[in-house]
DNA sequence: TCTTTATATAGCAAGATGGTTATATAAAGG
DNA sequence: CCTTTATATAACCATCTTGCTATATAAAGA
């Protein structure tokens, strides 16, 4: 579940947040991103990395410059996990239910 | 923003996700939830203080117990933050204004 | 009361994170 | 060429995180 850690604490930051909101009004260069933000051009463009490797954003190149844009397929695992959370809370919810079902833990590895 | 800072990276850590999912079938305590996973008490409890402190999950109070269950309605404002970010690239890769841009494809880059 | 059970807290170490400044690289423009 | 512009990387530092063990607390039970 590498992807859903790296995803959700690249959310986890207000900095990075504010920048995919800005990404959403369109593409945007290193120092168009860094220049709302009271924020050194290093520390933007590290928040940049993560983005990028939680593939919520992609770059391409040009001439110097490196625009960034939203990455929308990145979303998708995201919204599935928290979809069957959501569920699952209606669920219990609904059913008032506190009673243990079954328990499928295995050894070390989780899944919802 | 502090409630989605917490929210997020309560969910960024795959030990609490798991715990969720666990929780996802009902009410447990916290030696039940430290069961399956190889870890002590205390390291689950301070998980479950961080979930708490997210708004994830709710606590009773059963003689020395404290039975955790989930907290629906904390799943809310994620929600609505993600779901105005899959808007935006929704509205972004409509207007395919990156292809606007140019035709490119410079290095090894990724896309679908 | 004394012991057991369930959970919380304290204190520590290793590693991650997020900021800084200084420097490297690479394309653009004179 | 040399300089500027745009971005990345390195080195450093402070703070946070997450695990541990040991201990505290508080209710239950004998």
């Amino acid at each position: 579940m590498k992807n859903l850690d790296t995803a959700f604490s690249a959310l986890a930051d207000p900095t990075r947040r504010a920048i995919l909101a800005r990404l959403a009004l369109g593409e945007a260069t290193v120092m168009e991103l860094a220049e709302p933000f009271e924020m050194s051009q290093p520390a933007v463009s590290r928040h940049l990395k993560v983005l990028e490797g939680a593939g919520l954003i992609i770059r391409r190149v040009d001439g110097t410059k490196r625009p960034c844009r939203l990455a929308p397929e990145a979303v998708g695992e995201i919204d599935q996990w928290l979809n069957r959370l959501r569920e699952a809370m209606a669920r219990n919810y609904d059913r008032l239910d506190r009673v243990l079902a079954e328990i499928e833990k295995p050894t070390g590895d989780q899944q919802p």
